[in-house]
DNA sequence: CACTGTCAATTGACAGTGTCAATATATATC
DNA sequence: GATATATATTGACACTGTCAATTGACAGTG
């Protein structure tokens, strides 16, 4: 019989591949990045990676998932360590931010690339809402206890859209006027948290200002 | 003397080929679009588009160009009739919303395309500017008026990621609960210019509560 | 020790891509 | 009609992702 894989052996390959893939991706970017000079870098012939992912989209889910990975045990380890839900919510995003600014091209990877085919990896699925729980449920806590007002999701989702657009446009240079990032992150939370925390209950039921 | 091309054929071409290319590209993705298909669509063989555009890369940046102007006009036309700078804001904050859910293919290849070689297409650059100007203004007249108060580009910038982020989250598929998309920027907008209407002047200098 | 079955890794091959150089085509002027 | 020349086409090259066929290495059996 062969020399059978162990699964240490297929675990440290792939990692080894999702980093190469990361740096990769950093330096030449999304098309530059090719699994030929991905397999000259880790030293082995080019189909072999072919052993450990089904195809390239498949490293680059493995890349993804590693990283909402990391920003989800950041994002639990900071809410476990913060008991008032509305501090541990602002906590959050500075976690985010922060995760963001340090990690700017695995930030990039985890939405620059498409992803319609994202619901064919059930293991990325499950990191991404992981990623976002600990804000949901601090979000929940805080309406339960009356600090914030409105619907749990709402606020989620207007919060964790306004870092992420900020982001975004950073990382795209868009915000090119001079302004320190985080200070207008720090802007941006403030006045999220404020308004949500004086926003009147119901608030998601008002008649829409937006016409179609 | 061969027939030289008018100026007009030129144009008329380069129109082509930036349509067949953002429909491509909404059918196909970034790497589904080639330049050869493009060619085969258009009835000419595979090089005729180099005579008209440098590289793939030139043909993207013309078409991120045009929709950046269509933004822009929009944002314009509405900023014209709107005298109240506040109102104007959030006028503009739903035309930018209204753009991108009715032109999402548009908005994908905007942004989703590497940016970094931006500054190589000046008249791209400003096609962007204009379509920030009116907010920028309305920000800025808002606040001479006395409606909001802290600084018009963190205004703008607050806003605009808010807006941006919701956008890119929605076409990723990633506010996936049952929400109307509108509904949630709805929220966002109303929360923001309230937040942004009430909060103390000069807010931008705060002590920052970001760590590094 | 030699043999063999089997998994792992490599090489070959194919279609497809962006892009440049060298051609061919067509047309406006003489 | 002949010619010059801007336009369009084809050829070619170095890439890419991916699959098939091939080689390589090793564990257990005799």
């Amino acid at each position: 019989m062969p020399k059978i894989l162990t699964p240490v052996d297929v675990l440290q390959f792939r990692q080894r591949l999702c980093d190469l893939a990361l740096k990769a991706f950093a330096e030449h970017g999304v098309d530059g990045m090719s699994l030929r000079g991905l397999a000259a870098a880790a030293g082995c012939s080019r189909t072999t990676p072919y052993r450990y992912f089904k195809n390239k989209a498949d490293i680059l889910a493995a890349v993804r998932e590693e990283e909402f990975k990391r920003i989800a045990d950041e994002s639990e380890m900071v809410a476990e360590r913060t008991t008032d839900p509305s501090a541990r919510l602002v906590e959050l995003a500075k976690t985010y931010i922060n995760f963001a600014l340090s990690r700017p091209d695995a930030y990039r990877v985890m939405f620059s690339v498409s992803q319609q085919d994202e619901q064919q990896y059930p293991e990325l699925v499950k990191q991404i809402k992981r990623s976002q729980a600990p804000m949901l449920s601090a979000a929940r806590e805080a309406i339960e206890q009356g600090h914030i007002h409105g619907d749990a999701l709402n606020v989620v989702h207007v919060l964790w859209a306004g870092l992420h657009g900020m982001i975004t446009l950073h990382l795209s240079d868009k915000l090119h006027m001079g302004r320190e990032i985080k200070e207008l992150a720090e802007v941006m939370i403030r006045s999220l948290s404020r308004a949500v925390a004086t926003s009147p209950a119901g608030e998601p039921a008002a008649a829409r200002i937006l016409e179609t």
